[in-house]
DNA sequence: CCGCTCATGTAACTGGTTACATGATTTA
DNA sequence: TAAATCATGTAACCAGTTACATGAGCGG
């Protein structure tokens, strides 16, 4: 039984698709630039990681040569695009079905273990942090803007509601503190 | 240089210290019902981590025997709660800084891979696990009610807010999937 | 007595990380 | 020409997963 591929080689398979021919070095730097810190994007990991995916039919590589270096780019086959759709589903597997892992909700559940003045250190620096994402997601909106099809919109997109919404929840905690 | 403790370890040793003393046994059904999946809380995770915590000196175990059988129950020392307090933060560490992972969106930034028909039933099948999660976090809120001291409304505030916030995210991309 | 849940573990594996190595190309 | 960045890779390590093993206790 062939296991399913991990989330970051079907993520890799995806960003390929959409910025067309890709070297490991583009994939690799495109993820470190995204606002998402999921995976550090290491070189340990895309490497190897689009070796595979070559060896199972889903990238083809072909060298080029620029000036006195060879680069290896990347591009999507016919199954590898049959495998992006498969991973995007419909159907979606389970591991869609969790609500949004976020490291700062982790540790507000573990809030009454500080004390109530570093409670409040905390919602403050919590909303410096939410601050910051919102301007590495705008960051990143300015950066790529339209460059990877109409996905820059939907991301940037995602990441102010993401950034709203934390926002939201961050004022609920406070009052629920303040009680 | 000592390695800073791992997302997880300091996630169970907040749960151990929520839950009062635990066992490996009680802090793993806790995060398998719990609605994040982002730990499979497997016995082979779980039991060795709380090893290492009663060795760094986190937690410190007592061997309580109920009838026949021993079970080991773990209780947060003072340094454990200093190190808990550590990871909550402030200041939080950089790994905070990041958009929430939902693999909802990971999947919805390749949505133009799709066929506008497959786009439409992704849609559908999207809401579909909104609602799943929504369901899981009442069943955790039915289940759970106030029982992990004031943490339970924290986390069935943040995880209604997490499938409302997703509600008007997946709105706003069938409107720009129209367009 | 059977099957289920409770409860504790271990062994093998693996995907991803950190850190290092190497050399080409560009920029100050 | 020195420093920074581009670009590709490898080796060692490790946290967490899957799968298995074992046995107690309990409800039907």
């Amino acid at each position: 039984m062939k296991r399913e591929p991990s989330e970051l080689e079907c993520f890799v398979l995806g960003v390929v698709w959409q910025l067309g021919p890709a070297s490991p070095y583009a994939v690799r730097k495109h993820l470190q630039d995204s606002p998402s810190t999921q995976w550090s994007a290491s070189a340990g990991a895309i490497y190897p990681l689009m070796r595979r995916l070559e060896g199972r039919g889903l990238l083809k590589a072909r060298t080029e040569r620029a000036g006195k270096r060879a680069r290896r780019e990347y591009q999507v086959t016919a199954r590898g695009l049959a495998a992006l759709r498969k991973w995007v589903g419909p159907p979606m597997g389970a591991v869609a079905v969790t609500v949004a892992h976020d490291p700062l909700r982790s540790r507000a559940r573990f809030l009454e273990a500080l004390t109530p003045g570093q409670r409040r250190k905390w919602i403050a620096a919590a909303r410096k942090v939410i601050d910051e994402v919102e301007a590495m997601v705008e960051a990143w909106e300015e950066r790529y803007g339209d460059g990877v099809g109409g996905a820059a919109n939907t991301m940037t997109m995602s990441g102010r509601i993401d950034v709203k919404s934390r926002r939201e929840w961050l004022g609920k905690v406070e009052g629920m503190m303040a009680r």
